[in-house]
DNA sequence: AATGAATGAGCGTTCATTCAT
DNA sequence: GATGAATGAACGCTCATTCAT
């Protein structure tokens, strides 16, 4: 099993750092090899070509990602405070590696469709814990019963991943966790007042 | 004043349909060129560079697709009217052009970071209209008085976007506009029962 | 009509002399560019790909080869006086210019199967002077009658192809027309003694 | 001495299988020692290096070849009966084995000079049979005093040789070996009616 | 002797941009 | 203004060979 030679992570590693400091179309796979202190050649003992390390980096960044959200939210009791840890673990976890932030938010998204869709495929898993809290957020009587579940999910994914380019667009230069309150807040209660 | 010779318009619509038909990345200056009946450096004559198509695009683009929701959110009445009509115009411009949603959902973020920043500009008059809306529905006494605004138009923009992009990686399959009232309501009322 | 343009000719001719100079595998795009004074870009609006180069090298400068033969047998009468001049001139073309003789009996014989066979389909018309050569000597009772057409213009190119390619090997170093008569003879008359 | 090794002779039948079934440009050492069973590295204590492979390859298996057919040859009385046994021999040896046949006549033909001329010192021992047999007929009074010797085996490989190639590149599909009567007789009487 | 992970030099091709006409 | 032929920089990937084990 590849992935689990150290210069497998030794490589994405690698990649995420040129990335966010090259940007997405000047990470060439040479820079990538060197900083990760491999040759060239060694790239493709790992990788099947470009692409595949980028596709690779998502996977493993972004499992670990999503497995944290779903360790944080399975510890809670309601559906109200898991959707509350789900944003702030979205948070937490792009604020705690700037990085990443750069390559998820702004570099990755330069790929072509091909590689957007494998991303969106990664993603999938996402989604579903949110379905989760949605469903145990209605069957608690908290969330509306009509809600349309795609619609849903396009609204919570949509807010958080336009929040957080926001903040990695101006540069990280404010404490984006400080405002997982007020997010969730809008999430679940919109813009009305209370009772409207 | 270049912008209104026949030729620039003749240039930017050709830009959209080959991007929408051909992607990003195999959208050469020489193919623009070829769609608009000009010649190659005809094209260098009415922009800087590639990049300036692209930007001129989305301004010429964009900026119609504001004014439109200018006009059509000023002749309503209440926050919430105006709100709604946002969303659904915002939907009806982007169903209207097919060729015109690929190319600002999908093959317009992948371009570079800078050109990104300059789409962002061209936004910025979006979110004005938004904050409008959002100052006259806190004056109304509609929206909380507490609200974040710039969390508010993340939220907003950040949900109408990826609504819209799921619908065009879907192939635009299903009907958009059907879903602006629903749209309207979560983010109005958000996820919660009414009263909660 | 891009054949009759002059960097056709001076980037085939550059090709020949690359090759010649530099051996099959060591002649880069660039270096013929560079030689043939142009970009290397250049090369690809005249040419589809570098296997290109080598195909239209070939049909070019074979098809003067081919035509020159057919015309100076064809000032002929008889099938054996035709026969001669197609050896005499076979060897006096490839005489005349050494860089020729090189990537045509070395150099290009490197080339991999698909080109080769696209190089046979050139030879063809090669095979039909002879075949017509041979007919004729038939016909006038000078070549037996049982001949097999096929081996026959096996045998002639085989030991044309053979003396020359030991004659560039041998880096020219005799006079290679000087052994028209007796190769002429050879193919005519074989090893056997007269009337044996 | 390693050529009596099992790992010699297995590394050179497993050369030549991968090039007769990949082709030359597709035959990687790496897939010539999985063939073979071995290591990558392993190939390296065998041979000097990849052209080496290729140079033993020939040695190996044209030294048998020629051995045959200098044996066959031996047991025949008159230098025509020892010319029509070369040519059979020849055909039949390459018509019983497939690979050898596609190796020796096409993918080894796409190396570089410097293999070739190796591969053309090797055949002199198969040139030397030609010269003894040209002097014994010479002798016997059979052949002409006047002929070349050179021209003589130029002529008579040449032939030998452009009718195997072009069987191989038939795919084989006819019986070559009984062709060696007419080819014999070609190389003997040349075209001409007997008496000419 | 045998292994196989690691190395790194080498090259065909694309395409945004220019500029002589 | 309009043309389009010409430019040339830039890069992912392969594979023969090495060498520590």
């Amino acid at each position: 099993m590849k992935k689990n030679k150290p210069k497998y992570k030794q490589i994405i590693d690698a990649a995420v750092e040129v990335i966010a400091e090259n940007g997405y179309h000047s990470s060439q796979v040479s820079k990538i090899a060197k900083k990760a202190g491999v040759a060239d050649g060694t790239i493709y003992l790992y990788f099947k070509n470009k692409e595949d390390i980028l596709v690779s980096l998502f996977q493993e960044k972004m499992g670990q990602f999503i497995e944290k959200i779903e360790h944080e939210t399975n510890s809670r009791q309601t559906a109200e405070e898991k959707l509350f840890k789900l944003v702030e673990t979205h948070f937490e976890q792009l604020s705690a590696d700037h990085h990443l932030a750069i390559v998820t938010q702004l570099e990755l998204r330069q790929s072509n469709k091909d590689l957007r869709q494998k991303i969106n495929h990664v993603l999938k898993r996402y989604l579903n814990v949110m379905d989760m809290i949605i469903d145990e957020g209605v069957e608690e009587g908290l969330f509306r019963e009509s809600l349309d579940r795609r619609l849903v999910r396009q609204m919570i994914f949509g807010t958080l991943d336009e929040t957080v380019t926001n903040w990695v667009m101006k540069d990280q230069r404010y404490n984006i966790v400080d405002q997982a309150k007020e997010v969730h807040s809008l999430i679940v209660h919109g813009l009305a007042r209370s009772g409207q």
